[in-house]
DNA sequence: CTGCGTAATGTAATCGGTTACAGGTAAATT
DNA sequence: AATTTACCTGTAACCGATTACATTACGCAG
């Protein structure tokens, strides 16, 4: 309730003493620094950060752009720029999409109306599944993809998926299924490319059946292992383009009393805390969440004070994770 | 970058006139309008709402404290909470605690400084275990406990624990372990004094030893589960504070050769999105979490729009749901 | 003693909206 | 015709900080 006129006031001193005796100390004297002290302990003041950001035409927050915050690999990442945010002195404004766009324009108009400085977008984009972002404001996508323009921190999903489809043929695997993202998602997109390289290489025919399209969701893997199931000629691997689909996708596999890795070997992608407790525990990729929010949060930080981007794209690599959901294929078939 | 004054310049009337067109249209005439939103449009005006906030003395943002967001069951929380938020025009600032007081405190001064408005508060919290916000500053415990105080929406933690508990009973344990949350954690006294009731009820005695000391996370609840396996006295069913632990659990004692639910049965308390999904799919206490944040969400800005509080503290009913980790007891013993 | 540099402080403008108050005009009432 | 009323509009104060610029005091060199 008190201002800093009535601090002002009470020391005996101009609200530009006090005003500096808080944002620039040594430029005060020791004697009016001690009034100021004394009376804004006596009042009880705290700056109305309202006013110093309106003046200062900043929020100092910066909006976060995720599809869902509900989706354990999603969170990972918000833990570690609210972190950084935090350190830098920025606020997060959580902005959950539930994947419209509508949600995403309401958030986009808070940074045009100065309510936010920044977005970062969780939600990966390419050339082609445009985000509806305006080039004039500050945004760095922290989970890009291949063709993501514009700043962008991410990990070679292509390279990857390569790397865990080699795995699964190096075991042995010629039939390797597919749980796949939406057709349209750029990750889906890019570890698809991952797959077919890794099978071209071996020599193996691409055969659009044994891809299943699921969304992201547990339950969407739950229901895409459901094509495997019934197949006449069943893959003997299936390389899910996330944990969650993965863990889905085992609960009917075992279900249909398909054991994992004996009769099938299962792989995930994200590595997510969960992946390490289910059953069996799930080979899978690990992204560096933490590293990627970070980095983003200070790429993005940088552009909002002006400062140069030594880099305008950073790819990290991953770590891929052997557990106990793979194993060499059977010889004795049937 | 354009300002009201550009817009009243260019349409030729005062500000006044544009600033009213824009949040009280009718009291404008038509003509004017026309000329407010023909100028608007050439200059590409987009109202500076830091400004606007400063003016009102209102950052319509509300802090969630929450103490860790990559837990699943406050993810559902937070969810609920930004949705009801958005609707009313608010934004949700991310308050991630890592259950540290200082993090808290960062937050709480948000608010006394007047970059936020209110709290939600999702740690749970009574008397003993204060929570160190202001009483002048609006908050809402989204999460509370039976004796919580300030304003809550909460569930009968004490009463649920006693259904899950006498359902184990019922199906004939008699030596029912524990897995906890920290001792002084209000959740955990609630529903541990929900256990008590029910032992007691059925002339059971307690024994100190079969509580194992968790901390809510799925690690804990591997760790605390070798405490069982390990028993002379082996109980047959274990009654696990959150789905996190009991999930853990399972992995220790599966991995120890104690089939679930045959050899003993096992249950959780929150129904995450994984209790569903883990194996066996796991018997627990479903909280409304979805219906619970909007309902803090909404006494909060009740809160903060000075409207008066029907009632200050909300229990919400749960759900009980059995699933594949319970069975009775085998008579056939040793 | 004058002039100049430095340090500390004060005065007042400023940011971009909102809104109390004061006109001004035209229709309705007396 | 005079008065009231309703409606629309404009002027300017205001919110609480920051900060450019002016002012004052003092020490020191010339």
């Amino acid at each position: 309730m008190s201002s800093i006129r009535d601090v002002a006031r009470l020391a005996g001193v101009s609200v530009a003493t006090v005003s500096r005796a808080l944002s620039m100390p040594e430029k005060v004297s020791n004697e009016s620094l001690e009034k100021v002290h004394a009376a804004i302990a006596q009042v009880g003041y705290k700056p109305n950060m309202l006013a110093r950001n309106f003046r200062s035409a900043r929020s100092y927050a910066v909006v976060v752009l995720v599809p869902d915050i509900a989706n354990p690999f999603y969170s990972l990442f918000i833990r570690a720029l609210e972190d950084r945010a935090q350190q830098k002195g920025y606020a997060v404004l959580l902005g959950d999409t539930r994947g419209t766009p509508e949600r995403e324009l309401e958030y986009i108009r808070r940074v045009e109306t100065r309510l936010a400085d920044g977005i970062i977008q969780l939600r990966p984009s390419s050339e082609k599944s445009q985000n509806n972002i305006p080039s004039d404001i500050p945004c760095v996508n922290a989970c890009g993809c291949e063709y993501t323009t514009g700043p962008a921190i991410r990990i070679d999903n292509r390279a990857a998926a390569k790397t865990m489809v080699d795995y699964l043929i190096s075991l042995g695997h010629r039939r390797i299924g597919v749980i796949s993202g939406l057709k349209d998602n750029p990750h889906t997109v890019d570890r698809l490319e991952g797959y077919k390289d890794a099978i071209r290489n071996a020599g193996i025919e691409y055969d659009r059946d044994l891809i299943a399209e699921g969304d992201f969701t547990m339950w969407s893997g739950l229901n895409a292992a459901f094509q495997f199931c019934n197949m006449k000629n069943r893959p003997t691997a299936v390389f899910s383009m996330n944990d969650e689909m993965a863990i889905g996708a085992m609960q009917t596999l075992k279900a249909q009393g398909i054991r994992i890795p004996d009769d099938m070997s299962v792989t995930g992608f994200d590595d997510i805390a969960y992946a390490k407790y289910c059953d069996p525990s799930l080979t899978t990729i690990s992204q560096p969440a933490e590293e990627m929010g970070k980095m983003a949060m200070d790429m993005l930080l940088r552009i909002i004070e002006g400062e140069p981007l030594s880099q305008t794209e950073c790819v990290l690599p991953t770590e891929f994770i052997i557990r106990k959901s793979t194993s060499p294929v059977k010889v004795v078939a049937q």
